[in-house]
DNA sequence: AAGTGGTCTAGACCACTGC
DNA sequence: CAGTGGTCTAGACCACTTA
């Protein structure tokens, strides 16, 4: 079918074999129903739990979810392009439209209730605050959610002395965001270093984003800068991998 | 022990989730060895299926990784830091060095045979490259290797027209790599885009990555174009999440 | 040779979906 | 209510690592 000379490899991967091969080819399309345990179990002639392990294979690629009491289906990846560098400019958040809005645009983006509590800072975000320790930051949490999908996760965390008593501790910041109100302070942001890596969620965050198995997280650390090159703000970001393609200019 | 009100879920996320903790806790560190299948089963009073699929959600967490005939161990993390603004820019490339040495150091890099092909161009490439379709494009496949570990995938693909008996069909292309080589043509990058997302690897990558069950690749789409615009090189890379952490600067 | 993870079978019960 | 995926048991054999 698939190959020639595959040999050794194992039950349940030869069947994870085939149906990636088939929805590879395209006999499959986004969000059809694939095989599944029993089909499998009877088509195979295999037990359950080998039938399950199959499935699993191509659960933990992402390229199916399964429904309970439904089926089994081919899961479809349709991006939001982010676009990182030009996003930040001043002009954008300037006009008084803020970041998330200008880049979903008609995909009904919603923010859930944002919390804004005080708080000590953490270690690994002191650090890079280059504040001390024990020292008490304003940290904004939210939550994006485009079309019904919770999409991404963000924590930002901006010192005291910035953010007392200004609408940065307000859940609703105003026109143009956090750094615009940054900026009224004198301490509008210039330059920003995203750090981006990719993992897989633990629980807390699977069930936060609504991740099926198989989906890995981008995680994005942003630090912002003023002119004086103090650090105003840190923003950890976590985004469902397939909802986010990212885009970054470069010049040589 | 670890929460308070966790009812109803299943015996094998529990066992995952003491363990979870207990990493998380510090009670096991970077490569220390696990309870296995045997002790969670002696432990727990469980079958090993149900141990089995325990030690399945930490693994597929990237959190452990298993050694056959071994046992189950604490995974590390201990990333390359990519430096993408700065790291393409002409004094780099100029200097003779190339890219990769700069980044990586005393890690002991290198890259393995590197195979040059000529090929019809595939649709994607082709519609990125502006180039129409049958046309033939320069294919250069290589992989990058740190500390015995392979990190990287790369395909270069470059139109023919431009590489067409230069150097850049060579395995070696000298100082300064393919970019060089450009320049030397009238055709130096001068912009560049990088398109960053996570995914799961295919068997293939998994192979050719060596990775381990729960490790996401990171897939870099980077198009680079000269000065009048011309998209002179498409390169899409595929990196071990686990290894990599990518530094984008970006001004307002 | 003992221990470990990897694979597989056969059979069972449950919770949920969709008709 | 029938079908589906989710979970679990009990027992078995194999290949590999370690000593």
């Amino acid at each position: 079918m698939t190959g020639s000379g595959e040999a050794k490899r194992s039950v349940h991967h030869r069947i994870a074999d085939d149906l990636r091969a088939a929805i590879r080819a395209g006999e499959y399309h986004d969000g059809d129903r694939l095989p599944g345990e029993n089909e499998i179990m009877k088509r195979y002639g295999v037990a359950r739990v080998t039938a399950r392990e199959a499935l699993a294979v191509l659960r933990n690629e992402g390229l199916a979810v399964s429904r309970r009491g439904s089926g089994v289906y081919v899961r479809l990846f349709a991006p939001i392009r982010r676009h990182g560098s030009g996003r930040l400019s001043r002009e954008r958040w300037g006009s008084g439209r803020d970041v998330w809005a200008t880049e979903v645009q008609e995909r009904r983006p919603e923010v859930n209730p944002i919390t804004v509590t005080r708080m000590e800072v953490p270690a690994d975000i002191g650090s890079t605050l280059g504040i001390e320790a024990g020292s008490t930051v304003v940290l904004r949490d939210r939550r994006y959610v485009v079309e019904g999908r919770p999409v991404q996760l963000a924590r930002s965390y901006v010192p005291l002395d910035l953010a007392a008593d200004t609408r940065i501790e307000d859940a609703d910041t105003g026109p143009g965001g956090v750094y615009a109100r940054l900026d009224e302070l004198g301490h509008g942001p210039v330059r920003f270093r995203e750090s981006v890596r990719a993992r897989m969620p633990g629980p807390e965050e699977q069930t936060a984003l609504e991740l099926p198995p198989g989906t890995p997280v981008i995680e994005i650390v942003r630090v912002a800068q003023d002119e004086d090159g103090r650090t105003v703000e840190v923003n950890v970001m976590t985004l469902d991998s397939s909802c986010y393609v990212l885009d970054y200019d470069v010049s040589a």
